[in-house]
DNA sequence: CGCAAGTTGAAGGATTTTTTTCATGGAGTT
DNA sequence: AACTCCATGAAAAAAATCCTTCAACTTGCG
């Protein structure tokens, strides 16, 4: 899906540092089933209300606050079944935001919103305590998926999200990946590779992003690295399953495509 | 095949004269214009080929030039539905530029690009005619998404998901097109024909258009490129659905045409 | 500190795919 | 009929991609 930052769904309230918006389910639930409570940390406010208005729409019950620390307090006494909190904070970072909220036992799950040139602080965030990262920009459809995703695993259990397709499995905060249960031993570089193939799964990945997420170019090199080190992954997976599921798409780039896969 | 940039057909002696610009779209006026079209004004050469390549892979039209002036006269006759602009420019300003083309009462929505971190110089632009702005270095996802909520503000003129023409699909962002449900193997030039061809569906679509946008070609060459593709393309269609939607208009161009008429 | 193992990107040739050219014959027009 | 325009297949040309090798570099460790 195209990466759409559509600033139109506006909410009204939201809030700077003590107060917050709410919102209530469109349609009525159970306590235990239905209204997911989802903490929002994000200062820029286009965006902000973008999130929370997206995830109104998809049955949510969100609080957004614009500030570091504000979030903090809420987070730990809010018993939010998730908190959606970007990288770049002003006050309190969300690095630091996150460890804070861990080391207040919180367990709720924590998605973290980073630039896509910032792949070092993802893994550090991923190592602060957050369950998944999402890249900005970012797709409504994509942070709702990576949300449910969470949101299957049972309560307490910690366990990171898995990224899956087909008998590919891959675990970001792990950094270990497998083909049919078997272990792919994989190279950072190659790691990522899957990594952005696989949340991208089924769409073509330009090789601009890649150059761009893997190795933060932004000029397009005459070098063929994203040739040599797709085929390396390539091989590795062969190795494991067999099928070739890395489609290259000629004159754009690659896809992750399964055999039998959908339309 | 991120494509060369030819000066010759970027710089203004091309422009102003006949060149091969006849856009004449045939009556009905549809607001469906053809794949976006997008300009490119940057001078450092690195960055402007990163910036085409990538635009190009996201299935844009792009036209790219390194100066100032060039890229006025494109701009004023050009059509294009986006500008990208450099704020330091040789020779003609970006905010200049941008004042220049909104002079000219050009309605193209313009993201400029500064490498100053100068609030300043952002509101100079905002206030100059930009619509919005990009801070380098910025990445190709974000020029990307800047780009598509920009496309949709005003009008309908959003880039959805899917062309549809009778049993012809064809999804921009996958590359890929289908035929009665059954997929069309294309190659990236015959791609982009079937794609300009459906999105002036029921229309003629000239030869000029189409050197124009898949080649780049401002003038028209004595080559039966596009004879050969269309040719290439028909057959293929013809072997996924049967019947054969491309007419030929006898000395104008092509047109997408169902045999019992369009709704 | 120096070695061993592992990773990375450049180089470059092989391979595959795509694009263009070209020649020929057909179709439509005057 | 003469002429122009177009369709098409074959073959040449040009890209794009694949993949292996190699030297530089990093890292962990004795």
């Amino acid at each position: 899906m195209p990466h759409i930052i559509d600033p139109s769904h506006s909410s009204p309230n939201v809030i700077g540092s003590s107060a917050g918006s709410d919102r209530k389910v469109p349609a009525g639930g159970s306590e235990s089933e239905g209204a997911l409570r989802i903490l929002i940390v994000e200062d820029d406010r286009d965006t902000r209300e973008w999130i929370d208005g997206g995830l109104y729409e998809e049955g949510y019950v969100t609080h957004a606050v614009a500030d570091g620390r504000a979030g903090l307090a809420l987070a730990v006494q809010g018993a939010f079944d998730g908190i959606v909190v970007d990288r770049k904070l002003p006050g309190l970072d969300g690095i630091s935001f996150i460890r804070a909220v861990r080391n207040a036992d919180v367990q709720s799950r924590i998605i973290m919103l980073t630039a896509l040139c910032e792949t070092h602080q993802r893994i550090e965030g991923l190592d602060a305590g957050a369950d998944d990262y999402l890249g900005k920009p970012f797709s409504m459809a994509e942070l709702v998926a990576r949300l449910r995703a969470l949101s299957r695993r049972p309560a307490l259990n910690r366990e990171s999200p898995l990224l899956e397709w087909g008998p590919l499995v891959l675990d970001p905060t792990r950094h270990s990946a497998s083909c049919r249960g078997e272990r792919l031993e994989l190279t950072p570089t190659e790691f990522r590779l899957l990594d952005i193939l696989m949340r991208h799964a089924g769409n073509v990945v330009t090789r601009s992003m890649l150059l761009e997420q893997v190795w933060h170019f932004h000029f397009s090199p005459r070098t063929s690295v994203v040739e040599t080190h797709m085929s390396r992954l390539r091989s590795k997976v062969r190795d494991a399953g067999g099928a070739s599921f890395i489609e290259t798409v000629r004159g754009y780039g690659y896809r992750l495509q399964l055999p039998t896969g959908p339309a």
